[in-house]
DNA sequence: CATGAATGAGCATTCATTCAT
DNA sequence: CATGAATGAATGCTCATTCAT
């Protein structure tokens, strides 16, 4: 018996977002999507019980997978403004290494797999606690303007995801270094 | 397909931005498209020849109540200074007057009614030409930075977008005022 | 436009018994029936929203069949011990002329869409409710076994039920006469 | 597909009839019976060589059960009006004991693999050929109506499964007794 | 023009069966 | 022998489109 592989899992998810970027959300095929991976269509059922799962689990992954690079700092034990300007430096680094991200988001986010499920959406809310709270902190130390937090936040990506989205969308490549 | 009532047309290409916005682009169905209008399915079919033909439509439709609102400006005889500061305030009235067209601009970007359709690209690209030759002037002028026109156009339009889809998503209410 | 076929629907429901008397309920396939009827298959869903819907649909068709045959006698003002025989004589001859229904039942009493059908078993209560104040009325003037009611009712149809079963099986003609 | 386990074989059996007294024949989902039975689902094409070899298993395994049972009574050297009887009583006493049976044969039956099977059918004729040879005598002694033999024993049959049935559906606890 | 019943290609999903471990 | 991940044919259902009224 093969045991139950966990690279295919991911291997799923990730030929399902280079579909998605490709060919919009309702452009993937569960067909297709198998045909692409290189296994049986019966296989990607193993692993996800069906479309609408595969979709959140992949949004639920991109997630994990952005908010695990940037905890760290939004942890560590530095002054508020160079906390802050890292966060930021690393959003704008992830929006780059990884542009097809924002591209699925926007799809998810309109779709209703996203709109008809208040578990993702509950942990969401958990993830963005941190950054929340070190921005609040920013406001009261008088660092960042006292604008609501949702709309810094929608404007500050919304910028650098636009600049994201045209590298990819221009299939440039990307060299970010470290300053 | 020419019809009679030119207001239903119109009707029909406003449900089906609304409906777009609200569940996606593959979230349109004809047939609820008809209930929403308040029409019989088959009555879609005789003002457009297929679901391509209207969500391509629906997109040059936009585009040209865009440009229909902008081009004056770009062929008054202004200062190009003045000409550049009110082309980016009237896209940005535009962007918080309509934010609804944006989120459907993404969705139908990244989506075989436009990836696979040479027609509307060339239409694009004749509208937009005016608006090239502003800001290559403006760059020759050197009130520009001499960075890739379409990387500063992403990066501004980008911006203005975040902003617009930001209020649309909390539901706010702007009133944009002349200045 | 067509108007809906209120044979249609008929005609898909004795289709669908007939297929489920010579293949088992599990043997109704939706495109089968679709191609016995003489249809598309999406022509089905016009008429019934899904397989299920169709299965329940059926049930209740020849429940209220055999019902509204019996009812006019339960009714009727006879002396009861009349009345008990002509139920019964009717009984028999509804399952000599419907020996199909019998077969449908006892697949579909032992399928989920029976089971998990709270409304269905209501309705069934309901429908029955007239025979069983029939007998209780016999019970009282001793013309019945004091028995238990339901017991009493599974004997005799069971027996004529088997009669019945015995000539489809044998593809035998019947002619019921008045007496 | 001789094999080891005896007793594993039989457990499968018992199971699927459960399942199939509960769910119908097309409830029987092999990886459910291999979960309720307790084994892994390939474990179970090692004692059946697919599906329908195990459900005619199970019909001639209980064919052979309820022969096995009735025919020292046929063979017996008794008076015919005492054999006919005790084999009556017998038939009663296996429907009540295991009311499941008739369940599952009514199931049986009525699909592909009862059916489409040459084999099944020429079996139950071998096996049912004592009783009909004594059903004969007894016509031909007077002791039985000259009936045609198989309405005469899907009559009696039918009364007495209808009983048993209706005994199970109810959930009551028989004891049937010698008398 | 307007209607909506009818159509059927296309897609998601299930489940009996196989086979590498 | 036992396992259960992998397979893919088969099936239920959707939805863009047609066409008779």
């Amino acid at each position: 018996m093969r045991s139950k592989d966990e690279n295919k899992e991911k291997l799923i998810l990730s030929k399902a977002l280079d579909m998605i970027v490709e060919q919009g959300l309702s452009g993937l095929k569960m067909s297709n999507l198998a045909k692409e991976v290189g296994i049986a269509i019966g296989t990607i059922y193993i692993y996800f019980k069906d479309k609408e799962e595969l979709i959140n689990a992949l949004y639920v992954f991109l997630l994990n997978q952005e908010a695990s690079q940037t905890l760290p700092i939004v942890e560590a034990s530095l002054p508020l403004q160079e906390k802050l300007e890292k966060i930021c430096f690393q959003y704008l680094k992830h929006s780059l290494a990884y542009p097809a991200n924002a591209i699925f988001y926007e799809q998810y986010i309109r779709s209703p797999y996203y709109s008809n499920n208040q578990n993702i959406q509950a942990l969401e809310e958990a993830l963005f606690q941190p950054f929340f709270q070190v921005i609040q902190q920013g406001q009261q130390q008088g660092l960042i303007k006292p604008l609501d937090i949702e709309l810094l936040i929608s404007m500050v990506c919304g910028s650098l995801e636009a600049l994201a989205k045209h590298f990819i969308q221009h299939s440039n490549n990307l060299i970010v270094t470290g300053k």
